[in-house]
RNA sequence: GGGCCGCUAGCUCAAUGGCAGAGCAGUGGGCUUUUAACCCAUUGGUUGAGGGUUCGAGUCCCUCGCGGCCCA
């Protein structure tokens, strides 16, 4: 017979088809889903579906698996019970990945296993190629990244793994649904990128003949927003950002934000920590996570560790003092001659990667790092108390951001200045700065209420909550170089 | 960008420089209580791609592709 499985399979189909049964059905009518039903007691009528996991046959007997997402369930098929025509569906047709219906009664089987004894099969797709092997599952990181699908069917720890994560932003947007937050949805294609220090990818809109870049952030049009007067928004959206891959940075990656007016830094410190400790509650059953081989602790108070402070302790360095590009690039330079910097060309760039290196690496612990200088963020408050500093924190674990927030710029002619300023760091050589918005000032000049905004990357929090180390693993499709050309199959015809 | 590891049948994996293999899946046969069913038989390979060394390369060398990990 044929060598090819796929060949084979797809001579099923045509035998299923000359028995006058259509291999790729349009529909089902389902009593139960396949967990549900499992639940039921004997003899009660179902009709059930899903994909065939695996079958064991016997002369007159075969049992099958049938798996959806709610689980899996056996159904049973009897000789004896069945004419022989439709004995035979199951006997020589059906494969290991088809999608099958299944119409019966419920039993269980002397290993106590409740199975379907079916009356009745409907055969709904047939599928042209075989699963990954049932014992090992999908193991290629590569395959799994490319086919998800298959992993998604053959590793439970996958599905799994996607379905908390939809869980969870289904718990974040009820629990800000629940604070009067109101979810909005602000364009993706922005003229200007602001928001974040990153490079954006760019694009062409050919209608209107200009130029755009796809978001970095949401925030200045989500502050839109808030001086439209709507309080309280949140959106739970993609952003870009056109830099290396490595296992904690995505370039297309998920991020939640919101805005509350009359907030300021300090009522987000709360908010957050509720959150994050009330999702840890809800999916985890307490406040601490096992990471990898260390136990992150989300409960209680988390402790504050301020920037400046947190920088001169670990360098010397007093960057309360230290205001230039040039005396900070020198003062690293003497102390850490390694130190690559002409990789950062603008003050802010510096004293961004001088943090990176030096003090990141050690928050490990659910920590709210504060008080960041001004330069580094053009869109945050100053400190009513130091202008050398924002009103600012982010919460870092695992030494990942995961949270960075803020008190909002309200005042015009501050905000001015300081895109201008962001203007002279990219003069500098600095390409990942702030772009000047003129259409964001006009608003802001319109009034802006006191209010603070917070961003939270949802790859990350779930990464961690998956105690996965690669945001890839907690991304359906990640962004990957273009496949090598699988092999067509040239046997249609 | 640099270093290391990997890529062998649909899947999971073997194979001192010496005949490319196993399990699962497939195919044929047997089997009415299995669940990684079992038993017998059996098909299936451009060893990621291209060069080179060698009597002989999956294996050694070079270039390239894709993926992973670490570093920058």
């Amino acid at each position: 017979m044929s060598a090819n499985e796929r060949e084979s399979r797809q001579a099923k189909a045509e035998e299923l088809r000359a028995r006058g049964l259509n291999p790729y059905h349009d529909r089902f009518a389902t009593t139960h889903g396949l967990a549900a039903a499992g639940a039921l007691d004997d003899d009660v009528a179902v009709e059930v579906a899903g994909r065939v996991l695996a079958m064991r046959k016997f002369g007159k007997l075969i049992f099958a698996t049938l798996k959806d997402r709610s689980g899996t369930l056996q159904v049973s098929f009897e000789r004896d019970q069945l004419e022989p025509e439709v004995f035979e569906i199951p006997k020589k047709l059906i494969d290991i990945g088809d999608f099958i219906g299944v119409g019966g009664v419920m039993w269980t089987t002397k290993k106590e296993e409740k199975t379907v004894r079916s009356a009745s099969i409907t055969p709904l797709s047939k599928a042209a190629r075989p699963l990954p092997e049932k014992w090992h599952g999908l193991q290629d990181r590569e395959a799994c990244y490319r086919q998800r699908y298959l992993d998604l069917v053959s590793n439970d720890e996958t599905l799994e793994r996607f379905v908390l994560r939809s869980e969870v932003t289904s718990f974040i947007r009820r629990f800000l649904d629940e604070r009067a937050f109101l979810e909005v949805e602000t364009p993706i294609l922005q003229g200007a990128t602001s928001g974040a220090a990153a490079r954006p990818f760019s694009t062409h809109h050919n209608a209107l003949d200009r130029d755009f870049f796809l978001r970095i952030s949401p925030e200045t049009y989500l502050k839109r927003l808030i001086v439209g007067g709507l309080d309280r928004v949140y959106e739970i959206g993609k952003c870009f950002r056109n830099e290396g891959i490595d296992a904690s940075h995505l370039q297309e990656f998920t991020m939640l934000e919101w805005y509350a007016t009359y907030f300021n830094y300090r009522d987000n410190m709360i908010l957050i920590r509720e959150l994050i400790q009330a999702v840890l509650e809800e999916f985890k059953g307490g406040t601490k996570v096992r990471y990898e081989d260390q136990e992150l602790d989300f409960g209680g108070e988390w402790p504050e560790v301020d920037y400046f402070d947190a920088v001169n302790e670990r360098t010397g360095i007093d960057l309360g003092r230290v205001e230039s590009h040039d005396e900070l690039a020198r003062r690293v330079g003497e102390k850490y001659p390694g130190f690559d910097l002409s990789q950062y060309p603008s003050y802010p760039a510096l004293v961004d990667g001088l943090y990176k290196k030096m003090v990141r690496p050690e928050l490990v612990q659910p920590t709210f790092l504060v008080h960041h200088p001004t330069e580094l963020v053009p869109l945050a408050r100053r400190s009513d108390e130091n202008p050398r500093v924002l009103d600012m924190f982010q919460v870092v674990v695992n030494t990942w951001e995961i949270v960075k927030a803020y008190s909002e710029l309200i005042d015009p002619v501050d905000q001015r200045n300081r895109m201008m300023e962001q203007q002279d760091y990219r003069d500098q050589g600095d390409d990942e700065t702030m772009m000047l918005e003129e259409d964001y000032i006009l608003c802001m000049e319109h009034g802006m209420p006191p209010n603070s905004g917070l961003g939270l990357g949802i790859d990350r929090f779930v990464a961690l909550l998956s105690n996965v180390e690669s945001l890839r693993d907690v991304v359906y499709f990640p962004t990957l170089r273009e496949a090598a050309p699988i092999a067509a199959a040239e046997d249609d015809d």
